[in-house]
DNA sequence: GTGAAAGCGCTAACAG
DNA sequence: CTGTTAGCGCTTTCAC
């Protein structure tokens, strides 16, 4: 592998000169650039990170703290992150908590991140103040995306808006028997979302006057298999209301399923809406608010980039845009 | 930030006697390491990755390569890289390939690996000649995990044999019209599993004499939506088959769903077998063949990292495990 | 425009 | 058991 020390004596310049031309700085003529960035490709050099980062102090890499993998908003996220951070030049060194049991959290910040990124981007997990206290000591730009985290700025939709939102839309069909599919995530760190949720949906069906009973408001845990047995199960009893609104479209899909199955016509019989904007609710007819999970990932990645670059610190910026999309799974009740 | 120097000189040792205390080297009285790792606990020491990468030539990182991250197969082997990586003390560098246009991709070895990676990890990829070129010359273990790869090592499972025991269990059952729901998968760059999927279920069927026509293989293109429109589509037509084999579970989801909707009674009218093993599969009482994508990154993961640390190469490992698990989407055919 | 020299924080011989 | 001495490959003053 062929060093800088290497092209320069290659090209009887010094190392330094080698360096400026490879890095475009100015006060370089242009005759010798040219050859610099010529006799770099003839012999293969790639630059070395370690050796870089040392020398500066900045790895060009950015830490991400994601829950799992295995679902749409946490892939989505980190797809828009890892977009965002190549087009800037960064990489992205991953961390999956599912990895760790509660014992490896406490301690990871450390012992992952070795100084080896220069900023964090924490999705959709809430931590302790031991924690925190953790990260506090790196130094390093941090911010969250998902659900607000205390002591961290965040990036996200504002959970009841977004719930008020599909609650509003089933309101206006004329339901007044209201169901919701929600729970809490189990592999979020973060409850918030589940109860801002399930508070913005109670809010604005009682402000409405509608009807909502308590066995109407069935836990999914954000899983489409377990949303699909809650529903099931739900709408086998004689006592059902007329739309489910679901906290997730991964749930949404479990729950549009298991309707089938017990051979209820959506939307004639029940109307189903939901949260999320999921690539596959268009397919089936899923009548969802959007958010742009990708989007904030980027968004993340951005702030975060700028700040390792020297920009001053950003506030908390404002909560992500959504916007309700109409299917065929909602329709005004039967009557 | 405290480093291995301010440690020496707070204790009167040297830089040396630090380290190797640090590292839990050999030959250093017990006594003087657990000062150590007291200053260092107190100082809130956190070694350089940069530093220890550029002096040991180890980074202590593997990069992996994905060509999305949306998809169960994708998130499932780098979710088990990931935890084994964790465990064995590497990092995983991300490098999603969806955020490349075909531009970047053939430039993204030396540039995004900037010898930050001590070993490199490709997910589901197939790579031109000049592309595998590029990766040989980083000269470090690399291993494909996901079908066959030309000119690199790869772990999976061997796609003909788990079409071919989805197919016979369709067929033992006692099926003699049978779908395919396959296609092309749009993100992997690779169309191997895809072909090999194809040809194995021919295969099969024609073997067994039963009857397959053309316009039953239809396409999905391993995305659920696009399945749940194809097999609608067919569904509705005077002739159809009365099982679809399908090559995902994802699309096998869709199929499902279609199916449903057109008011089939899955199994009785049709029968739906399929290939993963899905998280999801169960509840929706989906046969398939599973396969288990965690444990095949985390093989993968393994013996990259003993290459790492001295091994000599591994040749190329036996197929992947699969079990076919029978749940009520399958049935013998309506006589 | 280019070069020389110091240093980033760590590891790895080699001495003692 | 511990210390000394060189680097690893790059960046960055400061000279020329």
């Amino acid at each position: 592998m062929a060093t800088i020390a290497q092209i320069a004596a290659e090209l009887g310049l010094s190392k330094s000169t080698v360096s400026r031309a490879l890095r475009g700085l100015p006060g370089i003529s242009a005759q010798t650039a040219m050859k610099v960035q010529a006799a770099a490709m003839r012999l293969g050099y790639v630059r070395s990170a370690a050796a870089a980062g040392l020398s500066t102090g900045r790895q060009h890499a950015v830490g991400v703290v994601v829950p799992a993998l295995n679902r749409w908003f946490y892939s989505g996220v980190l797809s828009g992150i890892d977009r965002q951070l190549a087009d800037l030049g960064y990489d992205v060194v991953l961390f999956d908590l599912d990895r760790n049991g509660e014992a490896g959290a406490r301690l990871f910040a450390r012992a992952m991140l070795r100084r080896r990124v220069d900023a964090l981007i924490v999705v959709a997990a809430a931590f302790a103040p031991e924690e925190l206290a953790e990260f506090a000591l790196l130094e390093i730009p941090m911010i969250a995306v998902g659900p607000p985290v205390a002591g961290m700025r965040s990036i996200g939709v504002d959970d009841a808006a977004i719930m008020t939102a599909a609650t509003t839309h089933a309101l206006e069909l004329g339901h007044r028997a209201l169901g919701l599919l929600g729970g809490y995530d189990v592999e979020s760190r973060s409850v918030y979302s589940a109860s801002a949720r399930e508070h913005a949906f109670m809010r604005a069906a009682l402000t409405a006057g509608a009807r909502v009973e308590p066995a109407w408001m069935i836990s999914g845990g954000y899983r489409s298999s377990a949303a699909m047995a809650a529903t099931h199960e739900l709408f086998q009893r004689p006592s059902h209301p007329t739309v489910l609104v679901c906290a997730s479209d991964e749930m949404a899909f479990g729950a549009l399923f298991a309707l089938q199955r017990l051979g209820r016509d959506v939307p004639r019989e029940i109307s189903v809406v939901s949260i999320d904007g999921h690539e596959y609710a268009e397919a089936y007819g899923l009548t969802t608010c959007e958010q742009d999970p990708r989007e904030q990932g980027a968004q993340a990645a951005r702030i975060v980039v700028a700040e390792i670059e020297g920009a001053p610190a950003a506030a908390q910026p404002p909560p992500s845009a959504f916007t309700l999309t109409v299917r065929r799974s909602s329709a005004p009740p039967a009557r």
